[in-house]
DNA sequence: TAAGCCATGTGACAATATAACATTTCACCA
DNA sequence: TGGTGAAATGTTATATTGTCACATGGCTTA
């Protein structure tokens, strides 16, 4: 999947080298990826744009499960906990991860127009962040890194 | 007010000048600075730590108003719209802003043991999020930045 | 088997946020 | 002077997001 861009790709790619992935993380870290885990990250694999726990809620439901909001929300924390999957704040949903190792700092660029969103690697101690926190004395133990705006697709079409 | 710290100041001071500022940026601007929107900034400023809209809420109420949750949010709104106050995405909270010019692109360091937030400016191009745009032709309108660790006091008085 | 741990099932509820419509206020101007 | 339009506020209801608490099941291991 590419880091760089909101690119076009096979997507069934996405999916598959994404559980794949996962399942292989848990296996060495003796995690379980049980069949509700696995099914949140899949749907989360299946779409570029972020997805609210009840948005999840609703796709587990149309699997013939009667889940309830702490079943999504459970799933949704074990993949952030481990980094298959991260929260974007500014939408109150969530995102597959892009990238197969394990945790790292991701900043993510948020198109408002067709809602995709593409995450991106950075160094938590870089960065305008860095900067601050070097200056205030601040130790930083997680960031929050997402712009909202225009993909290239999106801006190009307004344009 | 200091930008780059969590140090100790008089803190009667940033309440009025904070307020002074936005009735001047208003006044200039055509824009009605209202109690309610007056007295929301005054309970912001009053407070080194975000406060939710509903401690907002409580506090008009505390005043004496019988107060309905879009008092609140439509205040909020206001303040933030004209960048007298900022939302923390993270934490679905508001806090005042620091600075007294007019829009801005700030960063915020969240210090999770004394709640307290303290505000950087930062230029919305650079940093990492910046990078990430560049490269991939992404054209960026808004940025969220917010880091969670300990501030300087809190650093020191865990080690 | 018993004990303990982890994951899941389930009902209730808390916290955050907005929609929709009524009313008031006030500046502006015919 | 009084109308009129825009902005602000009042009010009711509801939508959306997230958590608590406790019960159940299933698996491991002493």
């Amino acid at each position: 999947m590419p880091t760089d861009a909101f690119d076009s790709h096979d997507h069934q790619d996405c999916i598959a080298e994404g559980l794949q992935a996962a399942e292989r993380h848990c296996a060495e870290a003796g995690l379980q990826f049980t069949p509700i885990r696995r099914r949140v990250l899949e749907i989360l694999l299946g779409d570029h744009t972020s997805l609210g726990a009840y948005d999840i809620l609703d796709r587990l439901r149309r699997d013939g499960l009667n889940a309830q909001p702490p079943v999504a929300y459970r799933a949704l924390d074990f993949l952030v906990k481990h980094g298959f999957a991260h929260r974007i704040e500014r939408l109150n949903a969530f995102i597959a991860c892009s990238h197969t190792n394990g945790k790292h700092t991701p900043a993510f660029l948020i198109c408002r127009t067709c809602q995709r969103v593409v995450e991106a690697e950075t160094d938590p101690a870089a960065g305008e962040l860095g900067r601050a926190a070097r200056q205030a004395g601040f130790v930083i133990e997680r960031t929050v890194r997402e712009a909202e705006g225009l993909c290239p697709a999106c801006a190009g079409s307004a344009a």
